[in-house]
RNA sequence: GCCCGGAUGGCGGAAUUGGUAGACGCAAGGGACUUAAAAUCCCUCGGUCGUGAGGCUGUGCCGGUUCGAUCCCGGCUCCGGGCACCA
């Protein structure tokens, strides 16, 4: 045996192991995959990173998981992908590029090169030939044609519409990207702007991304209720009210046609195009600076809580479509153009938004709904009525219940032809453009003849310029660059000119996943036979706060792009794992509080592998991890308690024979039973639950196990001995990989343990020969009987009654009744 | 305001289907080794009463169901997240 190699194993050098593992892993592509029908896939993905510069914790915990995942299913005999790439595209690297004054391509690719050999060094089981970055021409090209492929089925339109302008990022932002009226990257107020916009009409597929959450089963059922939230279906009813003098009518939804002969007056949203239109001379000027007064005020402060009811009439009336009332229009602060139909018929008695409006303008109340129990007077109510009561002042509906009533109004107007009923959503179309340079760029030219024209196929890509300026101001660099935006028409050869904005960053990552099955693919986007294979993504791991946005993006995308003949799959993900923050301190690790802690400072003093460790050992995956220095101490503590035990009984297993069962002692036995109910329970919680902090637990109670066996120098235990730190090693490999590869080697063994089987667990091995029953009298514990494993549950119920503390318990006392639970405990109940 | 989570020792957490509350780890205290320290190893470790055996008590609070409740039900408090004039 060569003496120095021996001595450097003695002691655990976590940073020399580790880069011996990684290199050997590199050299033998140990983690590099092709389809191979006669394996049973395993699609494992997490949430690429942005290459904001260097990776966190929160990447660390979220890749560790997956990296324990990815390990074990390949233990298992998957074949596993395991891909890695790039989310990068973004603002932060123009940002870096106008203060910094380099380009935002250079920054991003330095910082993925930086991030890569973070990532690697953490020794994560990535297949790194399939990495892909979307800023990459091969990726986004790809992206252009499907937006084509988008424009042709309508998918993809164009149209003018107020939407949420950060000043700052001189960017749209969609409603969900604004946050406490600010921008949810950077924090600035957030103004109204008029622009003419690209959409994405998600809508078109609201009730099948609706009705696909009931299909989901391996998602999280609050991830579900918030995309179903989103999706807001709701079932109501369209009713034209007439515009007394005018032919035309206003059309409204509501959610409680009951309440119909109980609307008084009507409210518009300030933008709805009538508004213009019925307002009376009279009333001009209020309503000019009504509505110039809305649209100076932001969205976020329209939404706020305590926004005070407001309004103006506009001079016109329309009639109740049932008791043919006058009722007066107006437009109200509170009405929002972009649900529904942009006008509310307004019920005061039974609304409480209405009612409180109806106090302030002092517009009539009038009740068409009672509770049981003392019935309301309009004159004295202080708050609206909106629960389920007894239909009154509504002529043929009288005396029924207000939900039955809801039906029969609705069946009535629409005989009438008044209304209809219908479904309303409260998701709206996905707006994806941006006036930025670092993005895709929409492939469209405009001309001034034939109009907006889509950039041939052909012609694709639209590669983005790099000769550009970055002052930070005026909007989009692109926009000034003429060699850019001047192009010949492709329809008549006129001079014409490019469109400008770029794609959201959340199209990119809508479908990377998809990509990964085939991102060497010149001719097309996507493989669909390799797709095929691999697709959908077994499991998918990222934070919880992308439960919306992004997860739901990516599923409409991907039903998109089977409609468009791409992929034959319906629903990208078929499991979900949504982890927890990281926290410091009582608060999310970030710069600002000054409480981050860098993975490159913790690989440097205890290695990778106790970083995985911690952030797995901590907390389970769904929760917070809260960050303790010392907790890190703790599982590095583990790992040399693990290494010191295998040195110190490898000398007394270089020889050892097979196992005869037989011959194994007592204790021999028990520390095996010890071993096979590890191997169970480690499985299990690994594979069932995803609770690695308690399957690291248990294999810490076995290495307390072994160490406090004895004697380890028999040679009759040479053969268990060998076996339990086989298994050990074995299920070390998911957590600490190096550490494991390099015990696995020191245990005798050649190649990697990357590639090696999983232990299975031995049932008769693991079984108890005699276990412990719990005596309870009255349900209180009162003593510990230990009976053979095939005690009948009368041999049971004896033993407990004459144990002789429980006798001391019953003294005096009459049996009423004793309970067994088989190998858990007995209950005796006296009194 | 509505919806969804959560609350267990000094701390992170465990108890998987209503059945032994506190596994495992951290911190703390005591001891061994050491000239000393670090490292390592051993012991103790929810509260309370008791010399001890052991008793009582204890999973945010109040009540209920049950032989038995951290777990189920009703009411409340606090914390976190999501949504919010959604007609």
């Amino acid at each position: 045996m060569n003496f120095r190699r021996f001595f450097v194993q003695e002691k655990y050098i976590p940073q020399s192991v580790e880069e011996k593992w990684q290199e050997r892993w590199e050299a033998r592509k140990s983690f590099s995959v092709t389809e191979d029908p006669a394996k049973k896939k395993y699609y494992l993905l997490e949430m690429f990173p942005y290459p904001s510069g260097k990776i966190h914790m929160g990447h660390v915990r979220n890749y560790s998981i997956g990296d324990v995942m990815a390990r074990f299913k390949r233990m298992r005999g998957f074949n596993v992908l395991h891909p890695m790439g790039w989310d990068a595209f973004g603002m932060p690297a123009e940002n870096a590029a106008i203060q910094n004054n380099c380009h935002p391509a250079a920054w991003t690719y330095e910082n993925m090169a930086y991030m890569r050999g973070q990532l690697k060094r953490m020794g994560f089981s990535y297949d790194w030939d399939r990495e892909l970055a979307t800023c990459d021409v091969e990726y986004y090209r790809w992206e252009q044609q499907i937006f084509l492929r988008m424009y042709e089925k309508g998918l993809a339109y164009k149209k003018t519409s107020y939407v949420n302008w950060c000043p700052s990022c001189e960017t749209v932002l969609a409603n969900e990207q604004v946050e406490d009226g600010g921008c949810w990257r950077c924090d600035s107020e957030v103004k109204q702007k008029e622009l003419d916009q690209w959409f994405f009409r998600i809508t078109a597929y609201a009730e099948e991304l609706l009705e696909c959450t009931h299909r989901l089963p391996g998602w999280p059922e609050r991830v579900l209720t918030m995309q179903r939230n989103w999706i807001g279906k709701s079932f109501g009813c369209e009713i034209t009210f007439k515009l007394e003098g005018r032919d035309e009518g206003i059309v409204v939804f509501t959610t409680r046609p009951d309440t119909l002969y109980g609307a008084t007056f009507m409210s518009l949203a300030p933008e709805h195009p009538l508004a213009a239109t019925i307002t009376t001379p009279g009333q001009q000027e209020a309503v000019a600076a009504f509505v110039e007064k809305i649209a100076k005020s932001d969205r976020a402060g329209r939404t706020a809580d305590d926004l005070e009811k407001e309004g103006v009439w506009t001079g016109a009336f329309c009639l109740n479509p049932l008791t043919g009332g006058r009722m007066p229009v107006y437009l109200a602060n509170f009405v929002l153009m972009e649900y529904g139909t942009g006008a509310v018929m307004a019920v005061p008695a039974h609304d409480q938004r209405d009612f409180e409006f109806a106090r302030k303008y002092r517009i009539p109340v009038e009740v068409v709904i009672q509770p049981d129990g003392e019935p309301l007077d309009p004159a004295t109510m202080t708050v609206a009525f909106t629960e389920v009561g007894t239909m009154v002042n509504s002529e043929r509906f009288d005396g029924m219940k207000s939900d039955a009533a809801k039906e029969a109004i609705a069946d009535h107007l629409a005989a009438a032809g008044i209304g209809k009923k219908s479904i309303n959503f409260r998701l709206r179309d996905w707006g994806i453009s941006r006036q930025r340079y670092w993005g895709n760029p929409i492939p469209i030219i405009y001309c001034d003849l034939c109009g907006v024209v889509p950039v041939p196929e052909a012609d694709l890509p639209v590669t983005l310029p790099t000769d550009v300026l970055f002052t930070g101001e005026g909007g989009s660099p692109l926009a000034r660059l003429d060699s850019f935006t001047s192009v010949p028409c492709p329809v008549c050869g006129r001079a014409a000119r490019r469109e400008t904005d770029t794609m959201d960053t959340f199209v990119q990552s809508s479908w990377y996943f998809l990509r990964y099955c085939c991102p060497d693919l010149t001719t097309a986007p996507l493989d669909k036979a390799r797709a095929g294979y691999w697709m959908s993504v077994d499991q998918y791991i990222g934070g919880i706060e992308h439960a919306v946005l992004h997860l739901l993006y990516a599923r409409f995308f991907t039903k998109v792009l089977r409609d468009l003949g791409y992929v034959d799959v319906d629903e990208p993900f078929t499991n979900l794992l949504t982890q927890g923050m990281v926290i410091k301190d009582g608060a999310k690790m970030s710069k600002s509080k000054g409480n981050v802690v860098d993975p490159n400072s913790l690989i440097q003093r205890y290695g990778a592998d106790t970083a995985r460790l911690f952030s797995l050992f901590a907390a389970p995956p769904e929760k917070d991890l809260d960050w303790s220095d010392q907790g890190v101490e703790g599982s590095f503590r583990f790992i040399n308690r693990v290494w010191k035990l295998v040195f110190e009984i490898l000398p007394f297993i270089t020889g050892a024979t097979a196992l005869d069962r037989e011959k194994l002692t007592e204790e021999g036995k028990g520390l095996r039973r010890i071993v096979h109910k590890t191997i169970r329970k480690v499985t299990d919680d690994i594979e069932g639950r995803f609770h690695f902090n308690t399957a690291i637990a248990a294999i810490m109670e076995m290495v307390n196990a072994l160490g406090a066996f004895e004697p380890k120098n028999d040679p009759r235990n040479a053969a268990l001995l060998r076996e339990a730190l086989t298994a050990l090693v074995t299920m070390l490999a998911p957590f600490v990989p190096h550490a494991a590869e390099e015990l696995w080697e020191g245990l005798g063994n050649t190649g990697s343990l990357a590639e090696c089987s999983w232990p299975s667990f031995d049932p008769a091995a693991a079984a108890d020969e005699e276990l412990v029953v719990v005596v309870q009298v009255n349900g209180k514990l009162r003593d510990r009987i230990t009976v053979p494993v095939s005690a009948s549950e009368e041999e049971i119920r004896e033993a407990a009654l004459s144990a002789e503390r429980v006798q001391s318990f019953m003294d005096g006392k009459s049996l009423l009744k004793v309970i067994v639970v088989p190998g858990k405990l007995v209950n005796i109940v006296v009194a």
